[in-house]
DNA sequence: CTGAAAGCGCTTACAG
DNA sequence: CTGAAAGCGCTTACAG
């Protein structure tokens, strides 16, 4: 009777729990748990008067409660720069794949390229104690992570390494992909080349210019620094960069674009420019065949670099504490026609 | 003595706990919460000792707990169909940024356009006790949803309505959106306008065909059935549907792609044609006036609709319950070259 | 097969 | 200003 009462005059916002179950059919709370939950020892009658109680009340069980005395949340923070980057969309559904193939959920979160809101956001994670961290790092020093990878939270840096910390970390090879880029800019001629990337406190950026440089000392070409343009991946920015590089009596011939924002704003530069212009972009995106020329680019795998970073992040759930990795996943160039285009004559 | 003894002989992932802080800082361990929780009614003196011991044990509040004794956790779910698909990318940005604002984290998940993915994933995030939803739906039955909603979960459909329940929805304008598209279509010359869209049972589509068919019956324009093409969006099965409605002794001059899916792959059906087609598609993308010709799209406000939803969502956990609302976002006809190509002479 | 008690780590409602 | 007790909704460890 009573319980009818507690059930019917609930209050919207209110929900049974298994008390009110195990009330209105008559048993133990542990008999509902095991209900619940499916465990074995309870009589098929019993388990009928329980389900009962179940539908009629339209409990569900709730997971906070269950997850505060089980110790593991099965969840998981994904936080990378721009949920709106279509870079990370393949790195994200990866990463997604393999959490629900684990039975956890997936907390999502930006840190627009802010340290300070990136730590604010990690931390906020942590507080909601998920079992583990998949980062793609806006900041340079992690140090305040420590605690709590101490404390158990599994933490995977991904895209970008982490800052004076040990921890796992898995990488495109962006040395190698710069290399790869400016040596096919090389062999088709270019002597003047200009690098456009982003700001020199991402470590994809310093490593792309590294290989930007290491790629013309090999061929015994000088670099003038007015050829390179380190900074934030702004249209206005990167025009700017651009049409200077493309003026004065000694224009570049050719452009290595750092990523995939970079290459877009590139490609509208050049798209204006009287002289052709070769180009060859970091990171692959989508009609990079249909654009006339078709884009060359140095394409990443960013659904397997998340796909790498998530299963490791789970080994380590496992039990697995040997010392922390470096996993590097290859790059691939593309040749699509921009990239072949032979040095203007001047 | 015993708590640095505990401190330190902790074993790894076992985390130290408001008892744990109070009873290194000898004091109550209300104390410890009115400090942890900048509540008032705490002397300097004793402040400073419960922040050293804080310090001390790396203590941070589980928020999990924190959680289950107030009530709201702080999280709201947003179920989408693809995180890696460009469409999104943004709705799930403006989601984010509305959600932090209100101090909320984000759980993301992928129905993969499955019903019982989206259901499993809806009830998963229930158990969690998220405070509130934000659902692409999948599905086109959600009744399943309505004990969570009568419980007090706030739920917002956005891009496509929900089924069989009372909700509040927030859409694009497809229907008016499609008619832009045709008429803009048969205002330059076209009498024979294919459209190939996404599967029936999608709202969107359904509704794109509808502005469609209301398009040519305003313009006086009979629809052959062959012009017509619903179904999955995986690239084969646009290629053959374009294939057959450009074949033939009365081919149509312009296609209507009914999302960002088909448009990628009709401009590249496009490109290999040997007559010039009209090419009018729903969504924007990147680069889409860079492809040659520039593509004509029917540009939705993918992050006004993430923002209305979420901010409908914060409104109702606020507290506004008046009746469910629809909610309809307007589209922009941007033409670029590629809609305005007259039909070739046959 | 079943259930009462204790506890997960916090906050709430009170009492001093 | 401070803290002991009860409780959020479950599971664990036991006892019957």
């Amino acid at each position: 009777m009573s319980d009818t009462a507690r059930g019917t005059s609930r209050r919207y916002g209110t929900r049974p729990t298994m008390k009110d179950v195990a009330a209105r059919a008559g048993v133990g709370l542990k008999t509902v748990s095991r209900v619940v939950n499916g465990e074995p020892g309870v009589t098929p009658d019993t388990e009928r008067r329980v389900q009962e109680a179940i539908t009629a009340l339209g409990f569900r069980r709730n997971d906070s409660a269950r997850i505060l005395r089980k110790g593991r949340t099965a969840s998981i923070g994904l936080v990378l720069e721009d949920l709106a980057d279509p870079f990370y969309g393949p790195l994200n559904r990866a990463v997604e794949e393999v959490a629900r193939s684990h039975g956890a959920l997936l907390i999502n979160g930006s840190s627009a390229e802010d340290p300070a809101r990136e730590q604010e956001l990690v931390l906020a994670l942590c507080a909601r104690r998920v079992d583990g961290l998949v980062i793609i790092p806006a900041a340079d020093d992690h140090r305040y992570l420590a605690p709590e990878i101490a404390a158990g939270i599994a933490t995977v840096f991904v895209d970008r390494p982490a800052g004076r910390i040990d921890a796992d970390v898995v990488l495109s090879d962006s040395f190698g992909g710069a290399q790869d880029a400016v040596a096919h800019l090389i062999a088709h001629g270019h002597r003047r080349i200009g690098f456009i990337g982003d700001q020199p406190r991402i470590h994809t950026a310093h490593e792309r210019l590294r290989g930007y440089r290491t790629a013309m000392v090999a061929a015994g070409l000088p670099v003038d620094e007015s050829w390179v343009s380190l900074g934030p991946t702004a249209p206005e920015r990167v025009r700017s960069a651009a049409t200077t590089m493309l003026a004065g009596p000694q224009p570049v011939t050719a452009l290595f674009a750092g990523n995939n924002r970079v290459t877009v704003t590139a490609v509208r530069v050049l798209a204006d420019h009287p002289r052709p212009v070769a180009l060859v972009g970091f990171d692959d995106f989508e009609l990079a065949d249909l654009v006339n020329p078709a884009i060359t680019v140095v394409a990443q795998d960013a659904a397997r670099l998340g796909r790498t970073a998530a299963q490791l992040l789970f080994r380590r759930l496992d039990g697995a504490d040997d010392a922390p990795r470096r996993m590097e996943i290859p790059t691939r160039l593309i040749p699509r026609g921009s990239g072949e285009i032979p040095p203007a004559e001047s």
